[in-house]
DNA sequence: TGCCCGGCTGTAAACGTTTACGGAGGATTG
DNA sequence: CAATCCTCCGTAAACGTTTACAGCCGGGCA
């Protein structure tokens, strides 16, 4: 006897019935009778028959795969994402592909074989890829519906922040307190990616100024690499000055650990001699005390996939969501000392 | 005209030739002449065409698909170690499909539906899975070539770390900087999960002390969470004692992070007062200057992705593989003050 | 009784590749 | 020159499903 996996004809034939009929009664089909469908399911059972995916797909046209595309995903941000998208997809039965970008020319690999990534999932989702700036839109690089997270992308829904609004409340929070010397981190979100995201939680940090009519000093702004190194050298610099800030807004809450730590080796005392906020919500920054905005990375995850998967049903078109960007106040700020 | 995708008999038709010839000349086999094949790559490249991956995969029999199962993979380990895995799996062609456990329930459907799973791949790479304990073989379970990153698994290429001779290690350097009383923050490596790994670096701790002929004070281990909030919580008891230890091993660095956190929120410096050692080398330890025993993670996934394309092949038989774990000094740790 | 309709099922043609097999024709060998 | 071999290519049968279409059968209705 042959130890091939049973097919969908040996369950024809053992239940005296033809492969149309078995199809259909697996499926759940409406029009067989139930008579029917519980036998071919006893028999399916007892061959613990299988669907073979492959032929299944080639036939129906439908993957049941959805596709996520990311950069580094050993980074905090995407992780997080995935395990949200991961969540819903599980449960929807559907299969999850992925591609990961870790330099950029991992990046244009992908944006140049865009088409058929696309022909192996039924939808994509795309978490700080920020392809916008290729021109064209989603429809004509994957042939496929698309959510974006994290950007606004034309022809593909999207979940974003509003990064500008966001950086500015954590201003505000400073300036409430009663600091009028604030340092800025500042550092793409992505190592050696450039973003727009900088540049608009920049100026959420002027605007903040501008509306406590306070001046910005640009040569608070000093520059990080993003991660917790960068935070520290980037801190350095600021208390090496005369005229040193009583607080700062790191952009990333990975520079604001680093800002932390160099503080603290300095032997200044937070928030007694300086004041740190951050920006992610970060999964240490509950640990380590630290203020800052919290980005529900996962939460925007499960919303991405769930919109993918009405895209896909095309019983939804595409929309554009804006997820808030709540404060959370630690214990790394307080009134200047 | 239909705007359908171009497919292989499109080509052949316009080539002049028959689709297998076509096939075989995309696929760069041999017994086609050179001119047929240019003239057909040029069709090919003219009219787009791109294999239809379902139908290939029917056909050949071969999905070119690599799964990779691991727990939560919004945490640190697993993210990093699905980075090295896709970059060796990119490189090769290959398409890199994610199943995630998150809850208890997440891993029995797992293993549940682990021969489907099998079905849509061509091998499979667990990262912390800890199926062993489910008895069988890997093959039994999969029906695929497995490699296990984290564990030894009948059946399977493994790669591993040899987790009480690092936490020995570990200890070794504390003892050697002169500590006699070290704490021991234990907890599982993944939340929730309970595997072998904690009762190992415990083992090792234990190891350490008696070859140093120091007697082993088990009320001096206390249970963290497995996180940074749980390596804080363990700090507040041990210094709550009247005979506090002057130095900490924890079992993981995010425990770890908390456990510095709550050292310098109580007052202490370190490594003044007390020093502290991790185990992982967790992306943010360099930055905080922990000391701690390095998991070279990525290479691992890359080591386990290549074995895994090894046993696709058939060119290799399944390996067990020890990981070296160094010892990384930093700056958490000094002779007692 | 004759007709129609609806529920259920089977037949067979897709879906787009890969590959076993065989054959044509030119080159090589004895 | 005949026999053999090799190179290259085409034919057609897989691969295991899904699904359009048609048909059968029994019941309701005029």
């Amino acid at each position: 006897m042959a130890d091939r996996l049973p097919t969908i004809s040996d369950i024809a034939r053992a239940a005296g019935v033809s492969v149309a009929t078995v199809s259909r009664a697996l499926r759940n089909l409406p029009s067989v009778a139930p008579a029917t469908r519980t036998r071919v399911e006893a028999v399916a059972a007892e061959f613990e028959y299988e669907l073979h995916p492959q032929a299944s797909r080639l036939a129906s046209g439908r993957t049941w795969t959805v596709g996520v595309a990311a950069p580094l995903f050993g980074t905090w941000f995407p992780s997080r994402a995935l395990g949200g998208i991961n969540s819903v997809l599980a449960e929807a039965g559907y299969d999850l592909l992925i591609s990961m970008m870790t330099t950029p020319e991992d990046r244009r690999r992908f944006l140049r074989e865009a088409r058929s990534f696309g022909r192996r999932v039924d939808g994509i989702v795309l978490i700080d890829t920020f392809v916008s700036a290729e021109g064209g839109s989603a429809d004509s690089f994957f042939n496929r519906p698309v959510v974006a997270v994290g950007e606004r992308l034309a022809g593909a829904g999207s979940i974003a922040i509003d990064n500008r609004q966001a950086a500015r409340r954590a201003v505000e929070h400073l300036i409430e307190l009663g600091h009028e010397r604030i340092g800025l981190v500042t550092g793409p979100i992505i190592a050696e990616l450039p973003t727009p995201v900088p540049e608009q939680r920049r100026l959420g940090y002027e605007d903040a100024h501008r509306d406590a009519g306070l001046g910005s000093d640009p040569t608070l702004a000093v520059e990080g690499d993003g991660l917790a190194a960068g935070g520290a050298r980037a801190l350095a610099k600021l208390i090496a000055r005369p005229d040193p800030p009583t607080a700062v807004f790191c952009m990333t809450d990975e520079m604001a650990f680093g800002t932390l730590e160099a503080a603290r080796s300095a032997g200044m005392s937070v928030p007694g001699d300086l004041s740190v906020i951050g920006f992610d919500d970060h999964d240490l920054a509950e640990a380590l005390g630290l203020t800052t905005m919290r980005q529900a990375v996962g939460e925007m995850g499960v919303r991405a996939a769930e919109q993918v998967l009405a895209l896909i049903d095309g019983d939804e078109s595409p929309s554009d969501i804006t997820w808030d960007v709540p404060l959370v106040v630690r214990s790394t700020t307080a009134p200047p000392g």
